[in-house]
DNA sequence: GCCTATAATGATAAATTTGTCCATATGGAT
DNA sequence: ATCCATATGGACAAATTTATCATTATAGGC
């Protein structure tokens, strides 16, 4: 696994956004939030992203303590992931950060931050 | 400058992250809102960030409307950075993930999200 | 003249994140 | 026998972000 070099800056911000910065990683917790748990089920409902991304964005998220994985003896396979308490708390933040960047795509015609 | 070739995310929490997930971005505007305003001051006050680094995030910011400029027509050239309205609307969701933040830090013994 | 400080940028390297392709294992359906 | 779906991970490539070094320009202190 990739072992950081740079130093890393541990206050406030910088952490929830280790936490909830990966690419994919709101996109999974909202599909979480709706009920929708298995990898494969996420992959369909995440247009764009592979199985392959999403498992590695799920174990950070594990690793995170902010979501927790739940496996069945069964064949195929079936894995759900759930939300931790962390996660839960995590709710409020995310809904606050979705509400500024919605006003912001309204007010800049949906042009990315870094390209207006 | 640097043209993106993988699509974006365009939807709030993403958008917000591209306003604010550079690495040295909170730090900048934490130091705004306490009033340090220079690219020199802020390089002394902010630890580990070359000026060439925060001018780049500067840079962003301003791309995002979220500071804007002022030039002073002095020698050494003196240049100061304030919030913009949005700067300032972004404040509130900057608190909330600082406090998730320095939570999660207190409960997990100031590991990083990554590594624990 | 040389060194200081100021702010900005080009060129390039290093680090990090994200993505693609392939492989594994298992039981059922065709 | 072959293909499906399931979940995961190795190996590696591509994309992106961050960092380093050098350069520009200007006026003052020594």
């Amino acid at each position: 696994m990739y072992v950081k070099k740079l130093p890393e800056l541990d206050y406030g911000v910088a952490t929830t956004i280790k936490a909830l910065g990966g690419k994919w990683k709101a996109c999974i917790l909202d599909c979480l939030h709706l009920g929708i748990r298995r990898p494969s089920e996420l992959c369909r409902n995440i247009p764009g992203a592979s199985l392959r991304v999403l498992s590695q964005q799920l174990k950070e998220l594990e690793a995170c303590h902010i979501v927790y994985k739940k496996v069945y003896a069964e064949v195929p396979l079936r894995v759900e992931y759930y939300l931790t308490s962390w996660g839960e708390s995590l709710w409020p933040v995310i809904v606050a950060m979705n509400e500024w960047g919605n006003a912001y795509l309204h007010h800049h015609c949906n042009s990315t931050p870094q390209e207006s």
